[in-house]
DNA sequence: CAACCAACCTAGCGTCCGTTAGATGAGCGC
DNA sequence: GCGCTCATCTAACGGACGCTAGGTTGGTTG
């Protein structure tokens, strides 16, 4: 459960209407919804412009299908990771496999995940609204995910469920602004699912600092693998 | 520090070019860069298309001069409200109020911040470039903002530093997306800021969990003041 | 081998975009 | 009253956009 298992970013295999998913997803997830033109979409494909409107009846069809598999490929991914786990596995390392598959998706799945991720808030309302039901399942599973850890007693009772949701999700979300996959083929992503998971759960605050004299060292991280461009 | 101190939404003071860019910066953190046309910009003004280009030559650089200001105003909240505290401020409260100044200037302070995290990844990339100058140096004060914390023994030795600081203005970040200011004017955002500098801390794990019968409760959030709509 | 159909093509329509040229008028120093 | 500048206007240009009508293929089938 690490290593990217597709190339994602070269589309999967036969059939005009998943070849056009494919890199209609990836130039999404690049460049943006209304910075992608169907003449783009078409180039990379191969193929002119009117040929895409025999297997879509419009833009919005696309980006439609687009939205609901990246919400599809998360959703499964997440919650096969966790029930893997068996039920009664310790609330943290659910926790774990939840985040490490929300990022896996997210990062090196395929592009459905990320392109939703970065346009949903760029298309039309009309479009949002047909994939908000399975947005809204999918938020549904994390909720439920946190109040059952919260039930059994793993996370402290002090603690607002939705506003952890929110954050967290937000962290994970937000990679995709600033993670570039590494060149070679180590794997960054479950290094950061680790590093979150820690963080989220025992916090990064340090109770008994600075022993005298002889002070401890920050560990330094070289040469991150994740390139950081924004904030 | 706590409530809104502008409206937030409409323009400022006196002076068409000044008037422009608030609207601008509206538009775009509630609609994207290309969802909004400088017919609409124009109209929320109350003018004629052709007369924005008196006062700015082109759309790019009304856009330019909008992230470049976002950056500025939460770059100044910040470590204005940092140092505030004086350099001998125990780490943990100048986490706070970093965390609490970039919400602040996110959500409520004006448009401009938020308009720049939500479009900067959507706008070309000679206008990025513009502007990435100042976020190379917002950036450049979390760093040592944290490297600071790190080397008074405040954080934990094992903590990627980089790591914290994409995740941690990740989970910030990305609130533009599921926060709506309240209706009445109570102050939702200083208790994210609080919630999250604690969550980041002291993490959320409960190592001494549920005692035996009387099982503790886990708080439950009445009425969240905020709305979420995404995962 | 003729009919058919899926899959693609050429060509272009109407619309909206950012942008420009040039006119208009209000306010002001002289 | 004259000339000048500022701020805005009217009108329109060229190009990119989403989309469509209708033609051309090449493989399958009766």
């Amino acid at each position: 459960m690490s290593a990217a298992l597709k190339p994602a970013s070269e589309p999967s295999q036969a059939g005009s209407r998943r070849l056009i998913l494919d890199h209609a997803a990836r130039l999404f997830r690049e460049r943006g919804y209304a910075e992608t033109s169907m003449r783009d979409i078409a180039g990379v494909c191969g193929m002119k412009t009117a040929s895409l409107y025999y297997h879509f009846a419009s833009k919005e069809k696309i980006v439609t299908e687009v939205l609901n598999t990246g919400v599809a490929t998360v959703s499964e991914e997440a919650s096969r990771r966790v029930d893997m786990l068996g039920a009664d596995a310790p609330a943290a390392e659910r926790l774990h496999a939840a985040i490490s598959a929300h990022l896996h998706a997210l990062l090196e799945l395929d592009n459905y995940t990320g392109a939703n991720i970065r346009i949903f808030g760029h298309v039309s309302s009309r479009v949002r609204a047909a994939t908000m039901d399975q947005r809204e399942h999918y938020e549904q599973w994390w909720r439920e995910l946190l109040a059952d850890a919260a039930a059994r007693g793993a996370i402290r009772p002090d603690t607002d469920l939705s506003l952890l949701r929110l954050l967290l999700l937000g962290a994970m979300n937000w990679t995709v602004e600033w993670h570039k996959p590494r060149p070679d083929n180590t794997d960054s992503v479950e290094a950061i699912a680790r590093s979150l998971t820690t963080m989220v759960l025992r916090g990064v605050f340090d109770d008994k600092p600075t022993p005298p004299l002889r002070r401890r060292r920050t560990k330094i991280g070289k040469l991150e693998p994740w390139k950081q461009s924004p904030p």
